[in-house]
DNA sequence: GATTGTATATTGTTGCCTAAAAGAACAATC
DNA sequence: GATTGTTCTTTTAGGCAACAATATACAATC
């Protein structure tokens, strides 16, 4: 009796098929970074190649978006992107991601605010936020990845010091200023023809107006990939890394962080300054306008 | 009666108490870390502190010490060290630790030597390893933790490619002759005169002899947390995670890299010489030597 | 006043089971 | 030849109950 009746409790709380509009979500927030079109075919195996899965889950994020009417499918030919992902209507499918992330944000608020202690245990978490055990599991594995949590050798997790620290914003700063450059400045460094266009493109396609359509998020998300694509120029995974965990804490900040889109503007236009000089292979020279372009205080949020 | 057979194989497994052997491991490394001698207090409440416990899993420790003969307790006394950690005597206790770290040790020879495969699911390693679910479970909590492996999204995991790469080594190195003289160099660098001496007081400890008697793995240890505490000096925990991170790495690849004992007391008396110049406050200068020092190209192992 | 001893409450683990999700292989279709 | 539809197997997640480990508070002792 007591199974029955937390099943139903669960299914009534997913609605059904959370599952499933988080999948379609994932695959609109991809279209939207490639940049899709209305009427672009969604080929199967390319989408779960691109997010690290196979057809199965792939399928049902198609099955999703089409009775959100974001995809049209038709008998053995697959699915076809029936609106643009910039425009409106395909907000309530990314908005499906959004609401999983409910209470990562509000974990992220606590510890930022210090309304948490550094050390917490996991019932305390589970009381505190009205999560199961598994979902809570799942939580800190994904926290502990991003590296801003880790186990206690006994009971309890405890926060790193990098997101409690009040000037945590501008440490990550420090850094950045200090592995960017110096990754460009790696003697085997060297980043192709192809990879500096596609940067460019996407650069210029935020220029003419997709900026304005973005999300806060995307806009952040948008900024890291393209430092990420740089330093990954220096084909030492350890550069990329230390990045990403950087950029992974930031995140936390960023939601909160002044954005202004003159300023992102001319911040975009830097990043394609730094293309040019890249593209002519005048690596010193890159490394130094990188340093300046992280030391510029105010657009700590986008770059 | 399956759960009858299967908690009695558990516990023959176990000898009826590895926990508290783990333990007693984890306290005499401590006090050979710290240089405590024979005749020396072990008071609970410190140790519970810098291992991150409380004082009843201490508890447990120091009488498994008293077992094996490497303490000796008395009522309302506590107890008290009855060998030095660094006499032949004290290995035992040391041993159980390195058996825990079995498993580990071999998943980490088989990435480094690619017999394993770049994805793999759980089952499979629970399999190859002979694991439990909830072995494997904290097993690669701990190597996620560590960097090197991911989650994907749908089953399985993902070794970095941080590990996989032949070239890992030089480029951790690379990495490191980066951020370590970059955190010297940050404009709030500071050791205090209480950090240094300590610093310094160890490392002449280990001229005097205490190398001798030490394993490669402790040997590494103590080398990283020399650099981590200089880093330490930036005020940044960025410089510290990503340090950390880094040598996680490289002691995988620790255990096979060839060690002259000569070579690492020249490297030691590197480190006295920085510790010299830091002392001074000439960080310009320290960041250069400590830049030199990384570059060296034999002493990967152990820096 | 600091440290240890002891009792008690809290916390996390383990094993088992069922259900759900994902992966893989192959046939059908364009 | 590439892509989709379908089926089957493998893999993981979720929930529960008993159990073991850990933390905490307070009294006793040095």
């Amino acid at each position: 009796m007591t199974a029955i009746d937390s099943s139903r409790q669960r299914s009534a709380r997913n609605g059904g098929s959370e599952r499933a509009e988080h999948l379609a979500g994932l695959i609109m927030a991809l279209a939207r970074r490639e940049g899709m079109k209305a009427g672009d075919r969604l080929i199967e195996q390319r989408l779960a190649d691109a997010l690290d899965l196979s057809r199965a889950p792939i399928r049902l994020g198609l099955k999703a978006l089409e009775a959100a009417g974001l995809a049209r499918g038709e008998p053995h030919r697959g699915f076809v992107l029936a609106k643009n992902p910039t425009s409106g209507a395909a907000q309530p499918a990314l908005a499906a991601i959004r609401r999983s992330e409910q209470v990562y944000a509000n974990i992220a608020g606590d510890v930022l605010a210090s309304r948490l202690p550094f050390d917490v245990t996991e019932a305390e978490l589970m009381r505190r936020y009205d999560l199961s055990r598994a979902e809570l599991q799942r939580l800190l594995d994904r926290i502990a990845a991003e590296g801003w949590i880790a186990r206690l050798p006994g009971y309890g997790w405890r926060f790193a010091e990098t997101v409690s620290s009040p000037k945590a914003q501008a440490k990550a700063m420090a850094f950045r200023a200090v592995i960017e450059p110096a990754a460009i400045a790696q003697p085997d460094f060297m980043l192709s023809q192809e990879v500096i266009a596609r940067l460019r493109e996407r650069q210029q396609r935020l220029l003419e107006g997709e900026l304005e359509k973005m999300t806060i998020g995307e806009i952040y998300h948008s900024g890291c990939e393209f430092h990420e694509q740089i330093i990954r120029g220096a084909g030492n995974p350890f550069f990329i890394e230390a990045l990403r965990r950087v950029n992974a804490i930031r995140r936390l900040f960023a939601y909160r962080s002044f954005t202004d889109r003159d300023c992102m503007r001319r911040h975009i236009r830097e990043h394609l300054r730094l293309l040019e000089i890249l593209e002519a292979q005048q690596y010193a020279e890159a490394a130094e306008l990188l340093a300046k372009h992280l030391q510029r205080p105010l657009v700590q949020g986008v770059s």
